[in-house]
DNA sequence: GTCTAAATGATAATAATTTTCATTTAGAGC
DNA sequence: GCTCTAAATGAAAATTATTATCATTTAGAC
């Protein structure tokens, strides 16, 4: 389900909510974005093509797009909180320790040990955030 | 390497910084508790025997302790921020997206997957965060 | 076009975190 | 044990992030 302008706007009519100026702005730049945003950075980014938004707006738009599971609110590394678009569920990411680049990695299996997992605990799994700590090249060489 | 109060003690020495009764309160209560808990959380166990104790006080401890690698700072569930003692880096944890508990689950083997992502972005990799997110027994019940 | 429920933006309110600064204290040196 | 000093503390203020309120505007059904 590749996130495309058309999808948003269907699954907000779904559920009754429309589609305005300003949903389409927000959820445009964070599919446009490969990174996680803040709502401050994203705020910044909408507000660019549309000085008239408001910061509330952005918060408002991001609960319902989380919600409806057209985006993904996460907390990785130093922020509380951020977005990026939704991709199935599943979350890899590579995090800097000391400048907090977050970097995607692609897929890896973890089925088998979810699925022994819900059997123990009784949980049903959704879907997972698997965030390896480290330090990148960069912040390797300014730290000798 | 479990976590004694001799041992914060000397890494707390050994790094400049005082062993305050302040400090041996805040490490001694994240300790006693296997949860991960919020600053607000500790503030107030700490407060029930330290009852002129300030909540900055806490924050400043914690920064520190998790400077120096003695607590894990963690950004699970809903909470932006929370603490747990640290476990030599690695933390596996089962979010309920609906009521928040965490459950820790068991060591998981990502060594090798680990190696082969280092060698390929240069990460140096010094921990993982595992996040299992789904839904508790008790809150799929209660979805019915 | 008309109409209405929903969405917006401005402002205020609340909550979380950090800074500032005067006072107190841990622990090194005697 | 007593003295001294840098570090730590608590109180209050400042800053930042987030949420609630409300009058105004607007998307989309008819």
């Amino acid at each position: 389900m590749r996130l495309t302008e058309r999808k948003v706007a269907a699954t907000l009519r779904q559920h009754g909510y429309k589609l305005t100026p300003q949903r389409r702005a927000v959820m445009r730049t964070i599919v446009s974005s490969q990174d996680h945003l803040t709502p401050a950075a994203i705020y910044e980014k909408v507000h660019q093509d549309h000085p008239s938004i408001g910061l509330v707006t952005i918060y408002r738009t991001l609960e319902i797009l989380a919600k409806l599971g057209l985006i993904c609110e996460l907390h990785a590394g130093d922020s509380c909180r951020s977005y990026t678009i939704s991709a199935l569920g599943h979350h890899h990411h590579l995090i800097c320790s000391n400048c907090g680049t977050v970097v995607d990695f692609p897929e890896f299996e973890l089925g088998e040990m979810e699925q022994n997992l819900s059997l123990e605990t009784g949980f049903r799994i959704d879907g997972h955030l698997l965030e390896l700590i480290g330090l990148c090249q960069a912040c390797q060489k300014e730290a000798t």
